[in-house]
DNA sequence: AGAATCATGTAAGGGGTTACATGATTCG
DNA sequence: CGAATCATGTAACCCCTTACATGATTCT
């Protein structure tokens, strides 16, 4: 099956978060990104891959470039705007919870990171939302450990007892987070 | 920096590791390794990956390829047998403890269930380099957030505990791990 | 005078996926 | 007779990294 639904990865949206704040050209972009504090512990935006998502952000119609000659007249600066798909799509990846695929990949420490930059008045909902699906998480493995059928190997047990005790910590640690930022 | 030694990922060392047992054309290598136990929960062996693998693979000198008529006369199968350097990357990819990047990828539950399946008196140690491994990790991060400079912004702490907690899981379950499989 | 900063990129490659091509054989 | 299995791949694409190109300006 093909995927159904396109969901951009966290660096397209943090290209659109902060470029909701105000247009930036390139350049600026990645030193605004840089600057953002936690978010190196997380990744660092490359500049050769910045240049290529803005491409294919404006392809994707979420944002449209305005040309400027640069003061200093280095390369002409190509400042970025964001377009009202571009705010949807923002709008949709804060209010989405992160996969759980993707929250190993630490997506959701970038949300946050992000969210508390830009609008730190969301994290209480955003958080909540997490919560509850990891809670869902939990219980599904929970319930495949507690069934588990005699037709299940070791290593299916392993898998899920390794997933368990994984979203569990998560879930202490969003726990922690609510806390701590409230 | 460039990376200083390219470490194969873990699906390279997975095909190797079967065809230390007999050499195989890649079709059979595909059953096989589909019909692992567990292995499916991790990841499954797309074919058109499986056969790129192997080509290099081969231009790297791990294996090498001797062709037989199919006794369908289909195209002739390619057997492949593994080499001196082939078994001494595997040796090395069963022996160095599996990094933490990569053990978020899950890659340690490949490495045990290919482990198990093919030289399962090699867990013992695997799972006891392991958790001297994790126990360091857990060590850096204790040691990071008992000394959280002023500097520290609440971003950089929440991350250090995400990663905690994390890695205090995977040492539960790796001890889980040790007494199911003793 | 040489190095760092400003500002745009290109090229090549590593990791992977999805979808399709080919042509014989065996199963229902 | 048509579908699944056997067995090899190709082509196009996605996500990301490393290294390099260019040409002006400002810092040391």
């Amino acid at each position: 099956m093909p995927r159904s639904n396109f969901t951009p990865p966290s660096i397209d949206n943090t290209l659109l978060g902060f470029l909701i704040t105000k247009p930036m050209h390139g350049y600026e972009l990645h030193q605004v990104i840089q600057k953002t504090p936690g978010l190196y512990r997380v990744w660092t935006l490359k500049q050769a891959l910045l240049y290529a998502k803005l491409e294919k952000l404006e392809k994707a119609g979420l944002i449209f470039a305005t040309t400027e000659p640069s003061p200093t007249s280095s390369p002409p600066r190509k400042y970025l705007h964001i377009t009202e798909a571009g705010k949807t799509a923002f709008e949709d990846w804060v209010n989405l919870p992160v996969l759980k695929s993707r929250f190993m990949r630490q997506e959701f420490l970038v949300k946050l990171i992000i969210v508390r930059q830009l609008q730190p008045d969301r994290i209480p909902e955003l958080l909540s939302k997490q919560i509850a699906m990891t809670e869902q998480w939990v219980s599904e493995l929970e319930h495949e450990l507690d069934q588990h059928s005699s037709s299940d190997t070791i290593e299916d047990r392993l898998v899920s007892s390794f997933r368990l005790l994984q979203d569990r910590a998560i879930l202490d640690w969003l726990h922690e987070v609510t806390t701590l930022l409230s």
